[in-house]
DNA sequence: ATTTAGGGTTAGATGAGGCTAAAACAGGGT
DNA sequence: ACCCTGTTTTAGCCTCATCTAACCCTAAAT
């Protein structure tokens, strides 16, 4: 049996890979899970061990399929709860983060299956992130871009927002950033500030580039090429 | 903060008190935990620097006023799960118990105040036994008594049914013997085994002693004197 | 090719929570 | 009063996940 702690390090390697490509180093997962470094150096060991990550010696690891299995089971578990709690138990989507990331370890393949069926087999959480599928393949990409990536006078569509932190998530409900809105990019600064103008509020608002990454968009269907 | 184990010991203390009125032994908790007495004197230890419990030397434990809230909000916690999953998740009654005994140490209060709202504050869970109040205030002790306390021909209704295993209690269920039901005493063994029949059902059930124990019972209403 | 800065790993300690084996105690029977 | 029996506690050890301090490796810069 996988201790809640290891299920932690290969979420947060899972997380750390879909968004560079490369090996994920030491230094990362330690601030992402804010312990030191030699804790998850004799972590990854340990998860060696199990099978879990392929590890190169000071060079970083990658998780195996098994590994990548487990993260996808944990971070399922994180979503349908995150979707259940705003759906059923009248959470706000800026609020449920840190109560999938508490309950995610300790529930049963039972109780994940009764909640996908009272959500009726949801795919995507209340901020539009991929709900990985029963099966625990590895799910495609999905489409659209980071916000920061087009430019003035553009009209997105806001898929997903991707940040975890309560406050940030609230700013922007706020201000009408919310997965499904309709965003028309007024500036985007030289250091990555996006402001932009969502369809539903009078004002705009301005995202530094910390909080603008979390922000996947797409062309609306009917501009499409 | 409390760890999941010392809430473990507060809760079987807790209910070992609502059993018995002396002092809880070392032994008694090393058996409802399945660890060993070695195991329970060195947390004992711990939970007295906390003033968790009252506790002599030799003589067992008794939990402080404090202890004794730590272990209602925990009980609080598994009975409003247990009646969450069956009302809103479809499980059956005799299978909530071990999924709300891994959930009851990683819930917040915001989700104990949402489950109570979605439940219109219930006051027992399913296998009728009381939930604690939001204030946590030491209930009182509920009615009725065991159902080996009666006699042939007597007729009671179910108040309680405490056993935790699931096997156990699917079996009850199949025969009818579920809280609220109607039971007719057949007949009290010298070793404590109760035949009864049940009003829903044609054939009888014979309960052991062990199981018997746990089946709390009151006089219908209409029959009291 | 060498240096060096910065991150990675090793070594050793700590605190929880568990175990076994051995010593100490409480209480009943003589 | 004494001893015997059974339970409790003490002593010492283990594993897990964490830390700090010290050492080592890689890769970029010269």
């Amino acid at each position: 049996m996988l201790s809640d702690v290891m299920e932690d390090y290969l979420k947060a390697i899972y997380q750390l890979q879909r968004e560079t490509d490369e090996r994920i180093k030491t230094s990362a997962i330690a601030e992402e899970l804010d312990v030191t470094s030699p804790t998850v150096t004799s972590m990854l060991d340990k998860l060696e061990d199990r099978g879990l990550v392929d590890r190169e010696k000071y060079r970083g690891v990658t998780l195996t399929g098994e590994g990548e299995t487990v993260a996808l089971e944990v971070i399922r578990h994180h979503r349908l709860l995150e979707a259940y709690l705003t759906e059923h138990l009248d959470y706000d989507w800026a609020e449920v983060h840190e109560e999938a990331d508490r309950l995610e370890h300790h529930i049963s393949e039972n109780f994940e299956a009764r909640v996908a069926d009272a959500l009726d087999q949801p795919t995507v959480d209340p901020h539009g992130s991929p709900i990985p599928s029963a099966d625990l393949e590895p799910p495609e990409r999905p489409d659209g871009a980071s916000v920061t990536e087009f430019d003035e006078g553009d009209v997105v569509i806001v898929e997903e927002v991707a940040d975890r932190d309560a406050e940030v998530l609230s700013y922007l409900a706020d201000h009408g950033v919310e997965p499904g809105v309709e965003l028309e990019i007024m500036e985007v600064a030289p250091f990555g500030m996006v402001t932009a103008r969502s369809s539903s509020h009078d004002d705009s608002v301005s995202l530094p580039e910390s909080v603008a990454h979390h922000v996947r968009v797409a062309v609306p269907a009917e501009l499409e090429q």
